[in-house]
DNA sequence: GGCGCGATGTATCGGTCCGATACATCGTCA
DNA sequence: TGACGATGTATCGGACCGATACATCGCGCC
């Protein structure tokens, strides 16, 4: 989940929490809201003690990517290591858990880009069946219980039945654009160096 | 959260843990995929504690509303006490927090049937309001970040901005239908006895 | 010159909720 | 008789959140 994510952004380049924090937000703002302190430093701490990343001390002005800003201080600069490579690519391959509103499935989608095309497909497919699951799920509750509901109770499973269809046709359109080889919009792929293998750092 | 939805069901008819994880399941099936035992019985005990709730022995045998199904034993019925429904009308008159993506919304509008019409605009302004800052932060990503985010990022940064869009289009048109005194749908309003007070027992 | 204020930055604490698991009873169908 | 699924209560470890605390920096305003 945080994990993931947090492998996939320090894959990118080392940050310090602040600065990772704000790039989570922007990478997962379709899916979470905003990931708190009081989850981002244990995590990273965690992650520290199992090895998968390092501290690098203070900010280091010979990196280019990341502009020391102002002085040295306090800021904790956390890196990926070798093994936190392979972890990545490990949590990538396996789908979340299997309940509707996980949001595990966003996370795995934001990194889409380094997962192979086979794991993708497992990946949409997966989604597709819970979200049908609850899609059919919802339908019933319309269709046997509705006298048993007020309104406004009712009113909340139309929107969240139709928020599920169209879930449902998005994921369509997904897999479909995966099975005939597109990516997702019309831009190019990036083409970049050193970053299509996804599992063999 | 979970605490007003349990009151809330159990204001309704006493019951014990697995009809009430059901019914909860039913009620709130649109909001989230389906309530833990490990919440609810720890929840339960806690209600408990406060006083909120009482435990009724077996099933009785006089009460209509509970058929006994097979014989007495293990099931433990939950009650509402008097303390219970004023803290549920308490929390039903307050909002929830102030993040997105938190299902306390959904809770609150799947009992709107039993707030009165001042709440409901309430909590339904201050929904859309989080929903419109929501979008705004997608539109602002989608606008200047899009160069430095993939094709699958970007369309899951869409697909969620088509989301809040839709969400703000829903609530926009539950408010105007609270302004004109309609209901959500077509369908009469209840008009059972006893229970259109919300907030004295 | 100085002073507040928002952004930057690290960190903890209590609490809510979840997934997995364990265990026991009951009715049904083979 | 015995396997199986539904019913039913319960605990445990872990993930994540919201509030809070505290410290530094740059900038504008008086």
């Amino acid at each position: 989940m945080l994990e993931l994510a947090i492998l996939g952004l320090l894959q990118e380049s080392p940050m310090h929490g602040y600065e990772l924090r704000k790039q989570l937000n922007t990478k997962l703002g379709a899916i979470r809201a905003a990931i708190s302190y009081g989850t981002l430093y244990p995590t990273l701490r965690r992650l520290q003690n199992e090895g998968w990343i390092t501290v690098a001390g203070e900010a280091p002005a010979d990196t280019a990517e990341v502009p020391p800003l102002t002085s040295r201080r306090g800021r904790v600069v956390y890196k990926i290591t070798a093994e936190g490579k392979e972890r990545f690519a490990e949590l990538l391959a396996q789908a979340g858990p299997e309940t509707y509103d996980d949001p595990g499935f966003g996370v795995h989608f934001a990194f889409f880009a380094r997962t192979d095309r086979a794991t993708r497909l497992r990946i949409l497919e997966g989604r597709r069946r819970r979200v049908e699951e609850r899609r059919e799920g919802l339908r019933e509750v319309l269709a046997r219980a509705a006298e048993r509901l007020d309104a406004y109770t009712l009113e909340l499973q139309r929107h969240g039945l139709e928020a599920a269809e169209r879930e449902v046709r998005w994921l369509e359109e997904l897999i479909a654009n995966e099975r005939s080889g597109r990516q997702p919009n019309q831009t190019e792929p990036p083409a970049e160096g050193a970053q299509d293998q996804p599992g063999r750092p």
